[in-house]
DNA sequence: CTTTATGCAAACGATTTGCAATCCT
DNA sequence: AGGATTGCAAATCGTTTGCATAAAG
């Protein structure tokens, strides 16, 4: 059931291919970054991240490489509850913008995806997965209509 | 539309009440906290509640109390992408659980409940009130079918 | 009196930032 | 060359913890 869509090997070409093609300079930590989190089958946190490319490059670097890639929208926040962020690839293939939704166990911290984006969909399919006990998190951001006239 | 739900003026002996009902001691610190939450209109950072009630006491009284009272229920915590928690009062009335959620302006960060928990409601109440280029985050916790095992 | 709570300071973990050295184009 | 990028260390910020003192039951 798919939680593996976000697993792809990029080579080292592939992954400056897609920095120039985004504008970003193709630097060793930056190919090395974009290739574990678009490797990783879950959203990573920056540490995890750290840990997985060592000598590559520093914990700030990995923030700030972050920062670029998500203002390029390469890879996506994702927030589970856990105090920090998680972070995964965005869709590379352009034709569907690959919205969906994750599943965490609240013991084991395991998490998996669920592709569709709608409730009642989203509640089969993770009983499907055997989660019991389930919690939700919906939360909403948008421009409010004060903030909508100001800018 | 319903976003003053949470505000009531909660008196000393309101507090001590609710704080004996549910075997915690009547402390000086609780009572303001307990107060303060009851009185927002929106959910708290600790920060914020330590801004409000000053001399009262120290932050890391409020972190702890902010403890006990998710222990029972009598807040809840909430969790709006800006890299920390707010808290808020959960229904002090029993009778129903008043689950809902929220909506947060990207740009000013204000924050607006929605009271039913369902998309297509969600939505057209979110449009109601002004918001614009919305998104939204659901994400699921769960016991999965691992350490349902295990426990 | 015994338990629980509190202040204060130190510790933490995630994230950010200043700055000088280095890489990319 | 000249701007973008990096490492490193120090700084922030929310949150937690140890410990000795004070308040609650």
């Amino acid at each position: 059931m798919g939680n593996k869509c976000c697993s792809t090997h990029l080579s080292d070409d592939d992954a400056k291919e897609i920095l120039s093609q985004n504008g970003l300079n193709k630097t060793k930590g930056k190919v090395k970054i974009l290739q574990v989190i678009s490797k990783s089958e879950r959203p990573l946190s920056v540490p995890e991240i750290h840990a997985l490319i060592q000598e590559s490059c520093d914990v700030s670097t990995i923030f700030r490489t972050i920062t670029q890639f998500k203002e390029k929208h390469l890879v996506s926040e994702v927030n589970l509850e856990e105090g920090f962020f998680r972070y995964e690839i965005s869709s590379l293939d352009d034709n569907h913008d690959h919205h969906h939704h994750h599943v965490r166990c609240r013991i084991c911290g395991d998490i998996k995806n669920i592709e569709k984006c709608d409730l009642g969909a989203f509640e089969k399919a993770i009983k499907k997965m055997g989660f019991k006990q389930m919690e939700h998190r919906l939360e909403f951001t948008g421009i409010c209509s004060n903030c909508d006239k100001t800018n």
